[in-house]
DNA sequence: TTGTAGGCGTTATCAA
DNA sequence: TTGATAACGCCTACAA
């Protein structure tokens, strides 16, 4: 008889209404019992907890979210073009996001929507509106991003992950790219570089921005001349880097520094300079933007000016649970600066 | 009046119950216009979504959870101690999976915990208990793994990355690791190599348990004897690896070949190897599994089994798929053989 | 210290 | 073709 009770409580799901009917109580009390309120008897709350522990009890999410309560969960959408987003950098970024979120016991819920308004759109009304997050992390944000207008709108806590210093007046974390590629620029003109590349990402982005115009003002600084031709606009992939290089590996007159917006690019970059047999380090400086992994065992490993992605993340997540949670917290906000690490893909030796 | 209305709609949660009422129309009618089912008038059908969508309404999960539906979201826990799940194993695998879901309108929730029976147990039962998830990806099986007797105890729909062909009766795709390793044995041992050294993984997965016998079996078929102190045990991280093969390197006699249970151990290798001037790919051979994209770049390049492990998630997304939404589906279980690349670590040159 | 009862937003059953 | 009503499992104001 006990038996086939067990049986049964394993098949379906145990409710706060199983456990009170074993003991004999109200839902109430059990529920209180297991919330940890002080106006439940000592005694009564030990066995309610043994007996909501041997059955197998946990309190269905969906309940109690919709009793207003917390879904102890954090959304990410990664702004990604299907297919694939297994870009680097939104790899390290979501492992910060999920072990910072399981850190303190909240899921992470992800899903890739390709950074298209309508679709996009489509795709944060459904968890805000549909309540399937308690805060949303925004990344790689962009001029006039309507994402931050929306969200400020629904009175959802989130936080941003911006890769500029532009100011947001949104909790988050900034990279100070501009700082960044100018110390770049300054150390290659440094060492006698003149003709300057760049190859870039859409306009849209807050990060391009940054970057162009750092990398603009900088040689203007420098008093070195930008010739148009130099500057070339990809899409911030591999495939994009290696083909922006091929365009600018085969003019007459080639540049003899590229500077790229993001590690990838100018990988993309290292590979097209292979097939054309120019030696980069010696006749060619490259240099990336992320500080990926990968950028390490490149041939020749790639300067790179690095930006902590793994402890962003992790950081952004303490400031959005607290905000969540309405918790004290140091700073909201916080500015980083990236480390340029030289190796030898601009004739720096480690 | 009706600007004020607006603006409580834009704060509030605009709820079935308030387009119902602005239609003076039941509640009812306007759950099945919605859904879509043929017993509405087609005018009001018409006015029910034009309505729905002015107003934003989205349908919250958790109320349509609660009547016993889905909540349109797999799930996936990483098997990682922390701090970072961002091994570039698992980054490949949640990119597929992410996508996978994505492309079917389903989001992924994914959280990362030790494998440590209590942590996980609990992690699991509040995911499956809790009905966060209408199905469950289970990645790196170990032997006797308790939670395929779990979910399948709870009737939960799941899908298993098998990386091994040790039959396991659940649906989802394998990679038969102990072809890829017999192949790479016999391909060094054709090479002259007699001296094998092996750094695998806890027994307790199942991948080192195949991939291990394998390399044991593969050497005695060849005639080569296994040399005890050749066998070490590692932790499938490049910080392992590279511990592993300063032990292996510093042996008085040195093995000629050394095999890796993954790449990130083979990664591990190279850099022991390169701290003690040996010249991988001549004097040493180091083969990894896995094909991570980093192996491609390693210096030297880094020969490896692989196996797609995006191109896989993705495929299991949609088994899985398949269970949850009773699909009819091809077929529920898969087998590959993963490909071994030749590269530079073994003296091979593409 | 414990229990009763109402409601969160949906969907489903049944009646009109 | 449409509407009233009862759950789903949980939390909590209020009553006992």
């Amino acid at each position: 008889m006990e038996y086939i009770q067990n049986v049964l409580e394993m098949l379906m799901t145990v409710t706060i209404r199983d456990v009170a009917k074993r003991l004999n109580l109200s839902i109430t009390t059990v529920s209180r019992a297991l919330d940890g309120y002080d106006d439940v008897a000592e005694g009564t709350r030990q066995r309610v907890i043994q007996a909501a522990h041997e059955m197998g009890y946990f309190p269905t999410t969906a309940a109690r979210q919709l009793r207003g309560k917390r879904c102890n969960t954090i959304g990410f959408i990664i702004p990604a073009r299907q297919p694939r987003f297994a870009d680097p950098f939104f790899s390290e970024f979501i492992a910060g996001l999920g072990d910072g979120a399981a850190n303190r016991n909240f899921d992470l819920l992800v899903t890739s929507i390709p950074p298209v308004e309508e679709a996009e759109h489509l795709a944060y009304e459904r968890w805000v509106q549909g309540r399937r997050v308690d805060g949303i992390v925004l990344a790689r944000l962009r001029t006039r991003d309507w994402r931050i207008q929306y969200l400020k709108s629904q009175a959802l806590p989130f936080v941003i992950f911006n890769q500029s210093r532009i100011e947001l007046d949104v909790p988050g974390i900034a990279v100070d790219g501009e700082t960044g590629i100018a110390t770049l620029v300054q150390h290659l003109a440094r060492k006698g570089h003149r003709k300057f590349a760049y190859i870039g990402a859409s306009p849209e982005l807050l990060l391009q921005v940054e970057r162009f115009n750092s990398f603009r003002n900088s040689l203007a600084t420098a008093g070195i001349r930008l010739n148009p031709a130099y500057i070339l606009e990809s899409d911030l992939r591999q495939s994009g880097g290696y083909q922006a290089g091929k365009r600018l590996l085969s003019l007459v007159e080639r540049p003899t520094a590229i500077i790229c917006v993001n590690d990838l690019t100018a990988i993309g970059v290292l590979q097209a300079a292979r097939e054309y047999g120019i030696a980069v380090g010696t006749d060619l400086a490259v240099a990336g933007f992320d500080g990926i992994a990968q950028a390490e065992n490149t041939q020749p490993p790639l300067t790179t000016l690095n930006q902590p992605v793994y402890e962003i993340a992790r950081e952004l997540v303490e400031i959005l649970l607290a905000i969540i949670l309405d918790e004290p917290i140091a700073k909201k906000r916080a500015t980083l600066q990236p480390e340029l690490i030289l190796r030898q893909s601009t004739g720096d030796f480690a």
